[in-house]
DNA sequence: TTTTATTTTTAGCCATGTCTAAATTAATAT
DNA sequence: ATATTAATTTAGACATGGCTAAAAATAAAA
């Protein structure tokens, strides 16, 4: 079995090389669990012996195909936790993320495998990320940011590629939440902010980066 | 914060010395944690220099006031945690104890006041356990195990003492649960074995182990 | 193409928690 | 009271995962 530091590697990893088709460098590794490089190096060379990952000096790291399974059941346990907590528990969107990076760590399929069951089987989570299931399988959506629109067009919230504390407070504080309907009334030139109108009722600014962190659905 | 270990020896501490008001030897703490006697004197002397526990050479180990109040909420914590498990996700009670293991470690004190809230706030746990509340207090029932009864009583299963898997599972074939109801209907002098009705409907036998792990309440 | 800056690796060190084997102390038996 | 057995502690070692500082490799700038 995978000690704690090792899964949060592996984790790591994933998330890094997800959208670009590039090695997970060194230092972005780091950045993610918060140590050295030379920790990192010294972790990715263990975790190369395990074959969890490919790794080439100098040129990082990619999971194998043992540690991509690996690395996905990781972000299920994560999400549907992440889930329980706000579905039954009822907690923010906002403060699960540290919770649920504990939880994941449990080890017990029984257990993951009901409680998905105990909360219906929900295929994406709080902050709009699908959740795989049993097998690893799990649904990309046709999503774009919401910086990407043009002014007159209308969209739902479905995800946040941001989950810092600030930020999702920050949405709270404009009563924007997952499913909030917009229709962009205006797109500034100079500092690519916008103008929204949120669930037809109000009217907020939003800053470019938040926009950019924004993963909305056209309807 | 303590670490999964220092956690695990003070949980352990806290059980020996439970019932018994002498200290808990090197030897028993072994037992209890699944380590060598060499690696317990150790961690009992790390325990010892931050003040979680009482600790002389040769004699044994006690908590500290502060190493109670972290042992109660550990069991707080196990005891919620299998509750979860056995009345929301179904588990059944002899497969909750070791995943409850490590879902105590987990620290998070809105997570398990929310959760002894979406429980219920429960005061007992699957096994019949007293869970102590978030000051640590917890009742005592007044009980007795069921080998002491006579012939002609009647009771009611409100705890087991043993939480092994082959001891539940008997229970499980026997159709003996919590709030099971008995009557003692012979009890054998050369083996101490009982004759009992349970729930009014069928007749077993019990021998004294098993007796003596049922922790009833006259009726 | 050199020089400079950045990234990555190596080397040496430390803390935690474990182990086995040997030494010491306490408890039991003769 | 002494000898034997059992419990406990010490000593020395190892694996894991982290650190800092220095060396080496790669990338960027001049
Ligand atoms: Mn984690
Ligand atoms: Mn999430
Ligand atoms: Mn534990
Ligand atoms: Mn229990």
């Amino acid at each position: 079995m995978l000690t704690h530091a090792e899964e949060n590697y592996l984790k790591a990893i994933f998330k890094i090389t997800e959208r670009q088709n590039k090695s997970a460098s060194t230092n972005k590794i780091a950045e993610y669990v918060n140590t050295s490089a030379a920790s990192v190096t010294d972790m990715i060379q263990k975790l190369a012996v395990k074959e969890l990952i490919h790794y080439e000096k100098y040129k990082g790291a990619t999971l194998s195909e043992v540690g991509n399974k690996l690395a996905t059941q990781l972000i299920r346990k994560h999400r549907l936790w992440e889930v329980f907590l706000c579905d039954k528990l009822k907690f923010p969107w906002e403060e699960v993320h540290d919770i649920a990076e504990e939880l994941e760590h449990i080890n017990s399929a029984a257990l993951i495998n009901r409680l998905d069951n105990f909360l219906g089987n929900p295929r994406f989570d709080p902050h709009g990320d699908p959740i795989p299931n049993a097998e690893g399988k799990f649904m990309l959506r046709n999503q774009s940011t919401m910086d990407n629109l043009q002014v007159g067009q209308k969209c739902v919230l479905v995800g946040v590629s941001q989950h810092s504390v600030p930020f999702l407070q920050h949405l709270n504080s404009l009563k924007i939440k997952l499913g909030t309907a917009f229709k962009i009334l205006d797109k500034l030139d100079f500092d690519k902010s916008m103008k929204i109108e949120v669930d037809s009722v109000n009217q907020v600014t939003l800053s470019h980066t938040v926009a950019n962190n924004l993963l909305v659905k056209l309807i």
